[in-house]
DNA sequence: CGGATCACG
DNA sequence: GACGTACGTGATCCGA
């Protein structure tokens, strides 16, 4: 006897929406959320590893929903128009169902203008005909209609999620009728869902009781005039047309061409390839061990069908991030020009200015953009669209010839007007470093578009990286485009060996660089794209985007650092270091590298016998500043000594000597770079060199800060918001008391210790501050009791007075919590996200981590939101004024710094405090002031 | 290249 | 039942 066919038709659209609201908000290694294809995966791995079993399937296939659009919106064009958007979480896992479908080489059914339920029941009735059984794997109600047995051939139904299978008799107990009469009852109590109107006031109670009594809708309709005198008999008379459009509704169209025959849907093996492939990608471990085992694989793995086995993902998209662009060729870099003739040059910059989108990007002599020399620009137009146009290369003493090249001065003068034109669009990746090396040449680029800043306003992170955030080209391209970017060590090597880009052969120079503005070109087409269905508009609009050429200023203006001094400050440090080290060393009754925190515990804890204290990772003794200062409380001397050796040395190679290293020789100032995507939270960092964390809090340390000085009849000036973090969670937690004080101008941590302890001292006002910041931060009990010097218990008893007396502080961790919890990001009051894919983690301490973090996300974020935006509007209003030689220098995150002439201290003073104070506005409209402090003096020292 | 340490907000 | 405790950065040094 042949075996009985068993055709199992999955319903993957509702599946996934079923699965997003039901797990939790998994992200893949690449921070795209998997949640809802997580679940998909497993339940498919759950169908095919039912395949040997009696009443598993011997042919399977998925049907998706394949538009949004179907015949049902020619009946009725309301139909699901009051549907919501789906979470904006679930859209990118579309395209991945598609590709876990294919992994698992299964067929799929995707038909326009009907809807996945008519393919079902076309294919349901197709193989019932055929005498085969179909399982139809969905709980959707309007399938129930199908469910039932003819010629002994059945169709039933499957709920994966709660493992239940539905036949006649739970469709029966679900409407009270049987399945063939579903439609009609659907027909009657309507759909709110799918926006299917049935008739108003009838429900599912009363509409199951209808067709039950009189066998159908038709019947029921038809008896109503009949109907002693109800609210029922008028409703059933008036919606009676509505009824009956329903029922057109609801009807599955059962006749539908058949794409693929159900012969074809056999399921005989999953070959394991792709689908391995497609469990790494997305994190799935589990699944892919268990695959890799051999255990619980899913189905038959024996029958590698090669055929199948090519039928994995569109080749170019290994990630299904993004649908592939049908109409985007592979990159190419045979495809790209090297332009060495003034007339091929102005032909292209004159498609450039037609197209009024041009990708730039500009090759130097080195990484820092205000020392660089520009060696050559690439730019691109379009897919493989791209040229390279040397202008520097050769004329080293390995190259006696140079190659033929446009004339420096006549291409920058070619160049200018197609760069400056407000008309054309340029788009860089970190466009800020090609803004200031083209500044040197007198080039003032108009509007652009950073892919790095689009890139960290969709995404941040949602990568786990540490170097570029996650937001550099090669990532990018790798992710996004899944292209390999050529990497610049592989044309000007690396180590000793590296050669400039200028002595690059042209061919490897064009096919470096062109590619460099061709991926960046489609990069932008790809992520611009996405930003306004993924909410990052606003934010890169509003805020970043404008902050491009303010920072890229800053960062050519410099700051004047005084070096006589900072070579005076050197010397005496390394007086009292080498002091030190004698003394030390004598104690210790042996010569020992002091900065080696391994030999140094060795010394202390071993030979000294001290007593330790914490460990590190390493399982080694911690010599840091706590133990210490421990130590030195135990009447050590040496520990003393040690930790003031420490400071020194840490200043002197840290600020004094790097300082001096770090002024340019042209300018005689000193340029840091900042990052506009180092900090998850939205703030900038500061590199080569850091000024962001020049020393402040003791007095020896602030010695370096005197040597910040402005040029001569000039000074510095430095504005900073006050308390600007805890005015914020005042405002985002909406505690009343704390709000007050901040409108009294009253002094926050004394008012805290008011509510908290009822009075107001040192010790109270101190501890006042504490619990402050470590509401900020994400407190927990033992953090604080550390901190304060208490016990845990006690500590515990702090944080609940405080919630108690501000209780919207507790709200509002709650509700952030809980909301990035589902959601998966957090968001400042101006639509910055910051994403948290380890906030579900299973792992308690990573999890908790998240949890601080994203507490703090939220103000720490809208912080720096209102000082770039403050920053972004500052050069204007002081040109509104008339002022104009006043630099903003630079950002130290709630602080400004200035360069201005004496003379305009007073008239500037108040545009600056002006728009500072009102930054946030008028976007959102604060219930606390923002708190401005002012200082100017001689130095940065002198400023504060 | 990672860990430890310490500079800043 | 154990986990391991404040958020965000960058630079320097040591030592594998």
């Amino acid at each position: 006897m042949a075996e009985k066919q068993h055709l199992y038709l999955v319903d993957g659209s509702a599946y996934i929406f079923r699965a997003y609201h039901r797990l939790p908000p998994l992200t893949n290694p690449e921070g795209t959320p998997v949640g809802a294809v997580y679940g998909y995966t497993t339940m498919l791995w759950k169908l095919a590893q039912d395949l040997d079993d009696a009443d598993g399937p011997t042919h399977l296939a998925v049907v998706l929903d394949k538009s949004s659009h179907s015949f049902r919106n020619d009946i009725y064009p309301e139909y699901k128009a009051n549907r919501p958007d789906p979470p904006e979480d679930l859209v990118p896992q579309f395209p991945l169902i598609r590709d876990a479908t294919r992994a698992f080489s299964l067929p799929m059914v995707e038909e326009p203008d009907v809807e996945a339920d008519d393919m079902i029941a076309s294919y349901a009735y197709a193989a019932q005909d055929a005498g085969w059984d179909v399982t139809i794997v969905s709980s959707d109600k309007d399938l129930m209609q199908l469910v039932g047995e003819k010629d002994g051939a059945k169709i039933d139904m499957l709920d994966t999620m709660k493992d239940a299978r539905i036949y006649i008799e739970e469709v029966q107990e679900k409407f009270g009728v049987a399945p063939e009469l579903v439609g009609d009852v659907l027909a009657l109590m309507g759909d709110s869902v799918d926006n299917i109107p049935g008739i108003y006031g009838i429900g599912p109670k009363t509409a199951s009781k209808l067709i039950g009594e009189n066998g159908s809708l038709a019947a029921a309709l038809d008896a109503a005039p009949d109907m002693k005198k109800s609210k029922l008999k008028e409703r059933l008379l008036e919606g009676r047309e509505m009824a009956e459009l329903s029922r057109e509704l609801v009807e599955l169209k059962s006749d539908c061409p058949l794409p693929i025959a159900i012969e074809d849907m056999k399921l005989d093996g999953i070959p394991p390839e792709p689908l391995a492939d497609f469990l790494e990608t997305h994190g799935f471990n589990s699944l892919l061990k268990r695959l890799e085992a051999g255990t619980g694989s899913p189905g038959r793995t024996t029958n590698l069908n090669p055929e199948k086995a090519d039928t994995k993902g569109d080749e170019g998209t290994p990630d299904g991030n993004i649908q592939p662009l049908p109409e985007w060729p592979d990159v190419d870099r045979s495809a790209y020009t090297t332009v060495q003739t003034e007339d091929a040059l102005k032909e292209w910059i004159a498609r450039a200015r037609d197209l009024r989108v041009v990708a730039v990007d500009t090759e130097t002599s080195s990484l820092d953009a205000i020392a660089a020399d520009l060696v050559g620009v690439s730019l691109a137009l379009g897919p493989n669209d791209a040229c390279y146009i040397p202008l520097r290369h050769g004329g080293s003493d390995m190259f006696d010839e140079k190659p033929e090249q446009v004339d420096f001065a006549t291409a920058i003068a070619l160049l200018k007007p197609l760069l400056e034109d407000d008309s054309v669009l340029r788009i860089g990746q970190n466009i800020k470093y090609d803004i200031n090396v083209l500044a040197r040449h007198g080039i003032a680029m108009g509007p652009v578009d950073d892919t790095m800043i689009m890139s960290f306003d969709l995404d941040a992170g949602r990568s786990q990286e540490g170097i570029g955030g996650g937001h550099g080209m090669d990532e990018l391209a790798e992710r996004h485009l899944g292209h390999t970017t050529m990497k610049f060590k592989d044309v000007c090597g690396t180590g000793k060996k590296a050669i400039p880009f200028g002595e690059v052969p042209l061919g490897k120079a064009t096919e470096y660089a062109a590619e460099d503005a061709d991926v960046t070109w489609r990069l932008h087409a790809h992520l611009a794209r996405r930003m306004p269905d993924e909410g990052a508009t606003r934010i890169y609009q509003r805020v970043d985007r404008p902050l491009i050429p303010v920072v890229a200023k800053m960062e050519r203006e410099g700051i004047k650092v005084d070096r006589a001094e900072l070579s005076r400050l050197s010397e005496t440090f390394a007086e009292t270091i080498g002091r030190l080290e004698k003394e030390i060393h004598k104690d210790a009754g042996e010569e020992f590298t002091i900065g080696s925190p391994k030999q140094l515990g060795e010394v202390l804890f071993d030979k000294l016998g001290y007593k330790g204290g914490k460990k590190g990772k390493s399982g080694q003794n911690s010599t840091d500043q706590s133990v210490l200062e421990r130590l030195s409380g135990e009447g050590h001397a040496i520990a003393d000594k040690v930790l003031e050796y420490r400071q020194l040395s840490k200043l002197k190679s840290t600020y004094t000597d790097a300082l001096q290293e770090a002024i340019n020789e042209r300018t005689g100032r000193v340029h840091t770079s900042y990052s506009l995507v180092g900090a998850q939270t939205g703030r900038l960092s500061s590199t080569d060199p850091n000024l962001q964390n020049i020393p402040i809090r003791t007095e020896i340390g602030r010695q370096i800060r005197k040597a910040f000085v402005p040029e001569s009849g000039n000074v510095l000036l430095a504005a900073d918001y006050s308390q600007i973090e805890l005015r914020l969670a005042a405002h985002m937690a909406d505690v009343p008391e704390l709000k007050e004080a901040f409108e009294q101008g009253e002094d926050i941590h004394s008012r805290t210790a008011k509510e908290m302890y009822g009075e107001v001292d040192r010790d109270t006002r101190a501890a006042a501050k504490t619990i402050n910041f470590a509401i900020l931060y994400g407190i927990s009990r033992w953090g604080l009791a550390g901190r304060l010097g208490i016990e845990p218990d006690e500590a515990q008893e702090k944080i609940d007075t405080y919630f108690q007396r501000f209780p919207g502080i507790q709200s509002y961790i709650h509700s952030t919590l809980e909301s990035v919890r589902a959601k998966g990001y957090s968001e400042t009051l101006f639509g910055r996200k910051t994403w948290f894919p380890r906030i579900n983690s299973k792992n308690q301490a990573e999890r908790q981590g998240s949890e601080r973090a994203a507490i703090n996300a939220p103000i720490q974020g809208t912080s720096a939101d209102i000082i770039k935006r403050a920053m972004a509007r500052m050069l204007h209003a002081l040109e509104a004024e008339g002022l104009n030689d006043v630099r903003m220098l630079l950002q130290v995150h709630d602080e400004l710094v200035f360069e201005l002439p004496e003379d305009d201290v007073e008239k500037a003073s108040p545009v600056i405090e002006r728009v500072m104070a009102e930054a946030a506005q008028p976007a959102v409209t604060l219930d606390v002031p923002l708190g401005i402090e002012i200082g100017t003096g001689p130095s940065w020292d002198d400023a504060h």
